[in-house]
DNA sequence: GATGGTATTAGAACGGTTCTAATTTGGTGG
DNA sequence: CCACCAAATTAGAACCGTTCTAATACCATC
């Protein structure tokens, strides 16, 4: 395993032994795949990933992990109504993605020239207690825009 | 009916009729339910109004309309994996929102001293084809600080 | 009054997530 | 080595919002 990985799975690991979580060995293998992608993968990649390790694993198991990885502050849970979840467990905090209509990918979106509104800003201005924020953009990605891959286009129309 | 609704309620009709769409009695009732509050009503939430006058609506003309609606970008959509999604008939531009996690309130965040960073901007700088964005701000409202009502804290834990 | 196209309805289907009850696992004390 | 307990895991049912489907109602036009 990359050194990388190794370290994000230590960090997540100690997380969650401090909250008193016992880290088994299917739930070792969930954080290691969260780990060890930018991809931003679903409740069920991570459930393929896991079962070429432990085929008997259920899908319950992941979503029992991802529960308390979410309690434990390390992974953040980007919901979407019309499609799965997405799970980025490399930056667990509040920060930007880039969302491809087209193909579905979701990428992180960092560009120093960019400056992001700080939640205290807000908290202040509107006197709600913020715990988190989340910001989208969506479009369509470099790569569908030179395939001309648009699935946007026919839907919705009957 | 108050004029301003009236107003918009005319804006998305014009909409509606350039697509070609004929604007039915209980489309109109779907118009003027969503230019009438801002509290981002869901589909159910409409659906209850519009039977109000026309009792037999059925929940598929609610989601019907919403789609052209849409198709005329005249509504717009918030997505919500764990609750029903919410709709914004008052403002469908893109704008940010906050969101209580303990009362499930949707309000517009709009505070002059915070500048949205521009569509524009992003595009160029990360070579998307962007056609909209989202940003949510979480956390307590100000009316939920107040009765200590934060369903948040029992949620999660077994 | 017949015709044809659109609007509407009720309910089934769907997909992702959550829940439930039964089973398995792994450690501890006897 | 075994009995016991708590925690982990499993399979599948339940759930819920949304979408789909097929049948029916409506309405303008002739």
């Amino acid at each position: 395993m990359d050194l990388q990985v190794q370290h994000r799975v230590n960090e997540m690991r100690a997380s969650m032994s401090k909250l008193g979580v016992n880290v088994t060995p299917r739930r070792a293998k969930v954080l290691e795949t969260l780990a060890s992608t930018d991809c931003h993968p679903t409740v069920n990649e991570i459930h393929s990933e896991v079962r070429r390790l432990y085929p008997s694993t259920s899908l319950a198991t992941i979503y029992n992990t991802i529960e308390l990885l979410k309690e434990a502050g390390q992974v953040l849970e980007l919901e979407f109504s019309g499609s799965a979840n997405r799970y980025d467990g490399l930056r667990p905090d509040s920060h930007p993605h880039l969302i491809c209509l087209s193909c579905r990918s979701v990428e992180d979106m960092d560009m120093c020239e960019i400056e992001d509104v700080s939640l205290d800003q807000v908290s202040h201005a509107s006197g709600y207690q913020l715990v988190r924020q989340r910001t989208d953009y969506y479009g369509i990605c470099p790569v569908c825009q030179e395939t001309g891959d648009d699935s946007t286009s026919s839907v919705g129309h009957k």
